[in-house]
RNA sequence: GCGGGAGUAGCUCAGUUGGUUAGAGCGCCGGCCUGUCACGCCGGAGGUCGCGGGUUCGAGCCCCGUCUCUCGCGCCA
């Protein structure tokens, strides 16, 4: 007999019966009834319920166990009495007759139960993270990383790609986000910085002839946690590629994640065909650079209607600087005075003066509301028709190669998507919500507003997964605290137009080969085709205000490997810990993450960051200067 | 760094207009119970109402300050 087990307490079905069984694991709940006692007995792999009647040696014993001590049980399987089978358990048709136990671990009173599924606050789940892990729910979800980091392998190795670790001690890059720092012992003064992503390496892996690389990589980044970012570090599929196009990245990485969702998404409905679509469209239409296109919703740049119009407003507004907008976000089933009160109240919460409106109803079809009245009752009905997304029948468009809807790269099956919602422009029970600015300052309000109204009128069916490339994102940004350009995205991109647009171009206008992989309003991946030629990247880092010297001193190993034969090469990077959450259906990371720490990037459980002794530091050369409170 | 929300039993939460001894469920302890599976029944312990100050005859509740937690913004190539 095998000192603890003969069996794992999932494992017991009716064909067991009558056989000699030996079960260790934790107790789950005990049901004293005085005369007969239930003990469920819980293991990784399920739940058999055991029996200890007066009648059993154990039945002292068995009295006093309590929840989660680790017991080992001997006793004989045998058939549940007649109406007492549990449907519900794998191992509910038969239970264990114990005639011995034995404690194997004792357990003190719990600060958290595992039985039941009661909410708990972080910070004692956090601390006592071994017992949240041993609960259901946490228990399935770790399980299901494993499963998806699985799969995630499988399918990158049926593409071709080969795994390889890169260093997690490496040199610290100025760009990006700030990093953690490691004192060198050997060389005082001097500081190793953990990666924050494997980026350089993996270019060098491309450089080094490699061809196909891919890693389930940890990356580290000192900056304040979100519910959808982990303090400190986390994990992404980091994936790069030689001799490729911006289009063979996607059509190779399109099916692996794909797979990976359909594999998991248990029958809910995941984007077959990837819509495209550009940076600027989709913060036009959407109001953000990850929309969450389960919402048909799309919003109308309305300025035309308003310019010049009796809404006085809107029209100096708009009279005043060329760049500001009017952008409207359509309500359908919004029309009632209560709604749009509620969002208007909702829009001052959110920090704004308040959410300008024209609703319909029955008797006031010509639009009821105090812009309506202003705006007079052509534009009005303009702007109710053209609300049907097909704008320019009504409006001149500022752009030829535009849709209808004014939008650039846009897929037409998004549009008509929401074209089916109201196919003949905004009716009596519907309302419109106008938001005026310029679109750097109004995009993400507009996006929370779109949202908003999308989930007070139930228009999206949140049971998919809805994926989408966001492409072209602009290569640099205006800074407008230091006054200078910058990247705004990876400095490693290739430009579009290479060289040539660097050296001829409004920095401002150019495109880069960046892309994005958007999930449910979700960022879950990112990558771009690299900028393999020295010229171009010597140029692109002077643009943003490095100087030749400094980019050999920060890039030192990356600018010599382009210097000697540099394969054209790109890739991405999927953020695994956000895939997951999605797979899992919660939006908090700290659900899915075996060790996470809390959002002051403590380590509870293990009791870090802590200080260090004066040997240790004596070594390092470091002398702690603590701040003055 | 900035803004919103919340701190009442070990945990989840209730607590009327400011009014007598601050409650419930879960958990814990004791007792009863031979077919439960969220077992049931009886009893018990457990509270500086985050902390400090103020108003008041009287504060869990109102006011001021402060601390902690939390969500968001900034930040995140």
């Amino acid at each position: 007999m095998h000192r603890y087990r003969s069996h794992t307490c999932g494992a017991l079905r009716e064909s067991n019966i009558g056989e000699t069984i030996r079960l260790s694991g934790w107790v789950h709940r005990v049901r004293d009834h005085g005369g007969v006692l239930f003990i469920d007995l819980r293991d990784h792999y399920g739940l058999t319920q055991c029996v200890v009647d007066p009648d059993s040696p154990a039945f002292a014993l068995a009295e006093k166990l309590r929840s989660e001590f680790v017991v080992q049980v001997d006793g004989r399987a045998r058939r549940r009495p007649v109406g007492t089978d549990n449907d519900e358990l794998p191992t509910g048709r038969v239970e264990v007759y114990v005639d011995r136990i034995e404690v194997l671990g004792p357990a003190a009173d719990l600060p958290l139960p595992v039985f039941g599924d009661q909410e708990y606050p972080e910070d004692i789940r956090l601390k006592y993270r071994f017992l949240d892990l041993r609960r259901e729910k946490l228990h399935q979800n770790i399980m299901t990383r494993v499963e998806i980091i699985k799969s995630m392998r499988r399918r990158m190795e049926g593409q071709g790609f080969f795994e390889f670790n890169t260093p997690i001690l490496t040199a610290s890059s100025p760009e990006g986000a700030r990093d953690f720092l490691v004192p060198s012992r050997i060389h005082p003064g001097k500081f190793y910085a953990l990666p924050q992503a494997p980026q350089q390496y993996k270019q060098l892996l491309m450089m080094s002839g490699f061809d196909r690389y891919f890693q389930i990589a940890p990356c580290f980044r000192d900056e304040d946690p979100r519910a959808d970012r982990l303090p400190g570090e986390f994990y992404q599929l980091d994936v790069e590629m030689s001799f490729v196009e911006q289009e063979n990245v996607f059509e190779t990485m399109e099916p692996v994640i794909t797979g990976v969702f359909e594999e998991f998404a248990k029958g809910k409905p995941v984007t077959k065909v990837w819509p495209r679509m550009s940076y600027t469209a989709a913060v036009r239409a959407y109001g953000s650079d990850k929309p969450d296109l389960r919402s048909p919703l799309i919003i109308h740049d309305v300025s035309r209607i308003f310019r010049q119009s009796g809404f006085g407003i809107f029209a100096r507004a708009l009279e005043s600087n060329p760049s500001v907008r009017v952008w409207a976000i359509p309500a359908p089933g919004g029309g009632s005075r209560a709604f749009c009160d509620r969002m208007d109240s909702w829009a001052k919460s959110e920090g704004q003066p308040g959410l300008a409106y024209i609703f319909w109803r029955d008797g006031e079809e010509g639009g009821a509301g105090p812009v309506a009245k202003n705006l007079g009752l052509d534009r009005t009905e303009i702007l109710r028709r053209g609300l049907d997304g097909r704008l320019s029948e009504w409006i001149e468009l500022p752009a030829p190669e535009m849709n209808d809807l004014g939008l650039e790269f846009f897929p037409e099956e998004l549009a008509d998507r929401y074209r089916q919602l109201r196919p003949v422009g905004m009716n009596p029970g519907d309302s419109v919500f106008f938001v005026l600015g310029k679109p750097g300052d109004m995009a993400r309000f507009a996006g929370l507003a779109r949202m908003k109204i999308s989930d007070e009128l139930n228009l999206m069916d949140k049971e998919r997964f809805e994926l989408a490339w966001i492409v072209d994102f602009p290569m640099y940004e205006y800074n407008e605290e230091d006054k200078k350009v910058d990247f705004s995205h990876n400095p490693f991109s290739m430009p579009q137009g290479g060289l040539e647009a660097l050296e001829t171009k409004d920095p401002l206008s150019i495109m880069a080969y960046q892309y994005d992989i958007v999930c449910n309003g979700y960022e879950i991946a990112s990558g771009g085709i690299r900028n393999h030629v020295p010229e171009a990247m010597v140029k692109a880092f002077e643009i943003a205000g490095y100087g030749e010297q400094e980019v050999v001193e920060r890039f030192g190993g990356m600018y010599r490997a382009f210097q000697y034969g540099a394969p054209p090469h790109g890739g991405m990077a999927a953020g695994v810990d956000r895939i997951v959450m999605l797979l899992c259906g919660t939006t908090n990371l700290r659900e899915i993450s075996l060790f996470p720490m809390n959002q002051q990037a403590m380590d509870l459980l293990m009791g870090a960051p802590s200080e260090a002794t004066t040997k240790q530091l004596r070594e390092l050369h470091v002398r702690v200067n603590l701040p003055q409170k």
